[in-house]
DNA sequence: TTATCTTTGCGTAAAGTTTACACAAACATA
DNA sequence: TATGTTTGTGTAAACTTTACGCAAAGATAA
C-alpha cells in the first residue's frame, strides 16, 4: 500500500476507486455483497460512515497493476472474498464531479458472480452481508446508481454467454436453473421451452446419485459438462427467448 | 482549464484520459479518426510525438463535469469535430501501469458514430485523417488494442440497436446499408434476405425523387423513418442472422 | 385417511423465422 | 455487340419458437 505523504502534480488528479457488484444466487433469489462503511484509511476525511455500500477502494496509483487488480485486492480486504482481477467484469466509470464529498474520485465498477453456497464461509460477516436483490438498502454515494447499471449489464451479457456454472451449486435442479434466468432476465419462461431449450445447448449433464427417481415430483439432478460449457461461453450464443 | 500548479495530494493519484474511437462510413468502408500527435500541452513530458493516435486527452479534474464531457470537449479542441458527450458510448477503462511513459494514465475509452459525408469539412484536417479500418497505422501507447476493443464493442452493440441512422448520410441505398453491416459484423449476408430482414422492422422509408426508376439497376433511395427507428433504438432489437 | 393442490417430466401441433436459391432488366465494360 | 455485374422480386424447405395437455407422486389441508 501506497504511504502517506506528499504526492505533487502539476496538474489536478482525480482520485481513482474500484468499485465492485459481487451478485450471488441462493437456489431462490439473486442477492448482491454489500459492506458496511467504517472509517477510511486513505482519504482525509471520512464519508458516508456506518451506511451500505458496494466493496472496492482507492486504487494504488503505484503498485496496482490494474484497476481490476484493485478491485479484488479491496474486495478481499474489506470482504474476505477472493476472486481473481480476471472474474471481474468491467461495467462502466462513474465520474461525475460531486460523487464524493472529499474530493474529486472516478470509479470503475465491476461484477462477479459467485457460487453463494461456496463463498458464505469464507466471507467477512463483521462487514460484508449478502442482500436480496428486491431489499437492498439505501446505499452510499452514487452507488444505487451503479447497482442497477451493473445488473442490466449482467442481463445484457446472459444473451450472449450462459451465466449458470458461476452461480449454480455444482449439483442442480431445472427449476432452480430457470429460477436463476427469470431472477436476471425479469422475465417468466414455459417450463417446458426453457427445459427443451437448455438440454439443447449441451452444456447439461444428468447426475446420477443412485437414488432411483420414484415419479416425477423429485426434480432431476444436472451438473455443468464443463468442457461443452467453456466452448459455449468462448464461442458465444444467442439467448433469444 | 486547470492552471499548470502544484496540487498536492495524501496519496498517489492517476491522470485520468478519455479517449474516443471515432467511426465514420463513406458508403463503401468503414473509417476511423485518428490525430498526428505533437506537443504535449499538459504533461511534464512529451510521449509518441509524430505518432499517430486516438484523439483525446486529460480529465481535468476540477472543471470537467464527467469523463464523457472530457472527451467530448478533447475531440473538439484536436479534430473540430463536435460530439455532444451524451453520443459518446463508453467501452472500457485501460489501465496497465506503463502503459502511458510520463506517468500513470488510465484512459476511459469511447466510441462514437459520425456522418462521414456531413463531417468531413468541419474537420480539422491539420492534425485529423480519416483511416480505412483495414489500413490503420502504428498507433501510439495502447491505443491499438483500445481500438479493437471499441471495434468488438459496436459489433457487440450492433445486435441490440439499429445504427444506420448515425453513419449514413441521409439519403442511401439498401447495397450500402447491408455493405455498413457487413463491415461491422465482418461477415457476408445474402442480398435478399437481408432486405426481406431489413423491411420488416419498419424503420425504412422509399424516397421518391421523382426520377421513374427505368431497370433495377439503379437501386431504390432509401431514408430512416426516424420515429420507427427511435423506438426500435429505445426498445432494442435481436438482429440475429 | 382421503381429497386436493402443486411440482415435475415428457411431447406435439401450429405459427413464425431463417435459409437457400433463380430469373429478368438495365447499366458497365471489353 | 457480347459479356459481365448490379439490382429488384418471391417462394419452398428447414428450422425454431410458442402454446398447451396429460400423468405421476409428493405436499397440504380437511
Amino acid at each position: 500500500m501506497a504511504k502517506k505523504g506528499q504526492y505533487v502534480y502539476e496538474y489536478p488528479h482525480p482520485a481513482v476507486t474500484a468499485d465492485c457488484v459481487v451478485f450471488g444466487y441462493d437456489g431462490k433469489e439473486l442477492k448482491v455483497l454489500l459492506i458496511k462503511r467504517g472509517k477510511e484509511k486513505e482519504a482525509s476525511t471520512t464519508a458516508y460512515v456506518g451506511e451500505w455500500a458496494l466493496p472496492g477502494g482507492f486504487l494504488d496509483a503505484d503498485s496496482d497493476a490494474n484497476v481490476a487488480f484493485a478491485a479484488s485486492r479491496e474486495l478481499k480486504e474489506e470482504t474476505g472474498l477472493t476472486i481473481p482481477a480476471g472474474d471481474l467484469h468491467e461495467v462502466a466509470s462513474f465520474s461525475e464531479i460531486n460523487r464524493d464529498p472529499r474530493e474529486r474520485v472516478i470509479t470503475i465498477a465491476h461484477y462477479a458472480l459467485v457460487k453463494l453456497s461456496e463463498v458464505k464461509a469464507a466471507t467477512d460477516a463483521e462487514r460484508a452481508e449478502w442482500f436480496s436483490w428486491d431489499a437492498i438498502p439505501a446505499l452510499a454515494f452514487d452507488h444505487d446508481k451503479i447497482l442497477r447499471v451493473a445488473f442490466s449489464r449482467l442481463k445484457q451479457d446472459i444473451h450472449f454467454q450462459p451465466v449458470g456454472f458461476e452461480l449454480l451449486p455444482e449439483i442442480f435442479t431445472m427449476p432452480q436453473l430457470q429460477n436463476l434466468y427469470e431472477s436476471i432476465l425479469e422475465v417468466k419462461f414455459d417450463r417446458r421451452n426453457f427445459a427443451n431449450k437448455m438440454k439443447h445447448f449441451g452444456i447439461l449433464e444428468e447426475v446420477d446419485d443412485g437414488t432411483p427417481r420414484r415419479g416425477t415430483r423429485t426434480p432431476i439432478k444436472y451438473r455443468f459438462h464443463k468442457e461443452n460449457y467453456d466452448r459455449l461461453k468462448r464461442k458465444g450464443f444467442q439467448l433469444e427467448f
